[in-house]
DNA sequence: AGCAACCTAGCCCCTGGCGA
DNA sequence: TCGCCAGGGGCTAGGTTGCT
């Protein structure tokens, strides 16, 4: 059984397909009262790769070794140092005015070696005075004062709309089709997580499905947000920018009605995937490459992800925020898919866990080095390791003390289990 | 029923909290 | 102060689920 969207009728042109009345079988929804009053692109992550300047991370440790407060100055901007273990990297630099957060040296490469060294999140009001190139043309001058060799190697994105006229109904999360299983609601008093197929009483103010981690969709009430985090000027003057026929030339932003926004964030796994998986769509490693299909990324997800009013048949709100919103291009015909990587070359990260995994194996089964070191050879996993480790101008002698060293600190940690 | 999309396991490497 | 351990992000393969 398909899922069908509900007919749209224009009653001021008389036009079909577009529009604010929604009917089917028997039914009838106006969405005149409907106002977006914007869209875009609310955060950006973008991941560079390269190797990290000795100089410029020295000057980094330097001021992180003065400990609460550090900071740095980069091209006359001021920057606070702090741990950024929490993003997966060792330094997080971070001016809040200015609008950018930049973290430095991935945990899961070698400093002194090729890696994602760099990861730069940009905050709204950043984005928002920068168009797409200027946006990427900043951010890679920033990852260069960091990396050699700097090339984008990921993005992910966060969309969102914001409008008003509409609020999620008391059973919005059971009438929500997704395939996230991680789902939370969050209605001002208590915090509440649960696997889908469970219920939840009382209005939610914050709904979120699936994980930071993968693709996910988040609806709440940014009116009230942005009391909390201190926004309200900013968001407000955007609003005040929408208008409509009715109201033109004024705003059609009210100010006693609560603002709904809807956000999708696509984490950079999640677009690469995308990339794979769609005919005619190259590979997305930087933001810019990204912005001609962010419109095709959120048709994407608003269908994934849905709201409907019975089975099958998709609520208008979501039909109209579906096909209404554009960021910035209008959306290509491509047939949206994600796909994964294959395995294989080209997987450095595989290698490595290969090697984990085998020597765990070699160790269980009691392995000396010399026989782990002769099986590894016969393992297939030779070629790519060697290459591994040969492009981290490691040796093979100390190729074998890893080997070595592997066995023993797997016995004594236990992890072989008897 | 097929398959896309999600989840989990298991590795790596790190940090920070906690108890000794 | 040190060492241990839990926890968390990144990564991938492979299993599972539930949409289509």
């Amino acid at each position: 059984m398909a899922v069908r969207d509900f007919e749209r009728f224009d009653v001021t042109t008389g036009e079909t397909g577009k529009g604010d009345l929604f009917i089917s079988e028997g039914k009838q929804y106006n969405l005149q009262g409907v106002n977006v009053l914007w869209s875009g692109v609310d955060t950006v992550r973008q991941l560079y790769q390269g190797r990290l300047r000795p100089e410029v991370l020295a000057d980094i440790v330097t001021a992180y070794e003065q400990g609460h407060g550090a900071m740095i100055s980069i091209n006359n901007l001021d920057w606070a140092v702090m741990s950024g273990r929490r993003g997966g990297f060792r330094y997080l630099l971070q001016n809040r005015e200015y609008g950018l957060t930049m973290l430095v040296q991935n945990f899961y490469a070698e400093p002194d070696s090729l890696g994602t060294h760099v990861k730069i999140e940009t905050s709204p009001t950043w984005l928002y005075e920068r168009g797409s190139q200027q946006v990427q043309d900043e951010l890679n001058f920033w990852a260069r004062h960091f990396l050699q060799a700097c090339e984008p190697s990921g993005v992910a994105i966060h969309l969102a709309v914001d409008f008003q006229g509409w609020q999620p109904p008391q059973d919005f999360a059971q009438r929500f089709v997704t395939r996230a299983k991680t789902v939370s609601v969050y209605n001002g008093v208590s915090d509440l997580e649960w696997e889908t197929g469970s219920t939840v009483n009382g209005r939610g103010e914050t709904f979120t499905f699936g994980k930071a981690n993968s693709l996910q969709t988040c609806l709440y009430d940014k009116s009230k947000e942005i009391d909390v985090s201190d926004k309200r000027a900013f968001m407000e003057s955007i609003w005040e920018t929408a208008t409509n026929e009715q109201c033109f030339p004024d705003t059609c932003y009210d100010q006693e009605q609560p603002v709904w926004r809807l956000e999708i964030r696509f984490h950079h796994r999640i677009i690469n995937e995308i990339a794979d998986g769609t005919e005619g769509m190259p590979v997305i490693k930087s933001f810019i490459e990204a912005v001609p299909h962010l419109t095709g990324f959120w048709r994407y997800a608003l269908r994934a992800n849905r709201l409907e009013v019975r089975k099958n048949w998709v609520h208008p709100i979501w039909t109209k925020l579906r096909d209404d919103v554009v960021f910035t291009h209008p959306a290509p015909q491509l047939l949206y898919k994600r796909a994964k990587k294959e395995p294989g070359c080209g997987n450095e990260k595989n290698v490595s866990l290969a090697f984990g995994n085998l020597l765990s194996i070699y160790a269980r089964n009691r392995f000396n080095p010399r026989q782990a070191w002769d099986c590894l050879k016969k393992s297939g996993l030779w070629d790519d390791l060697t290459n591994y480790y040969r492009n981290r101008d490691i040796t093979e002698n100390e190729l074998f003390q890893l080997v070595q060293d592997g066995l023993i600190k797997r016995r004594l940690l236990g992890k072989v289990c008897a």
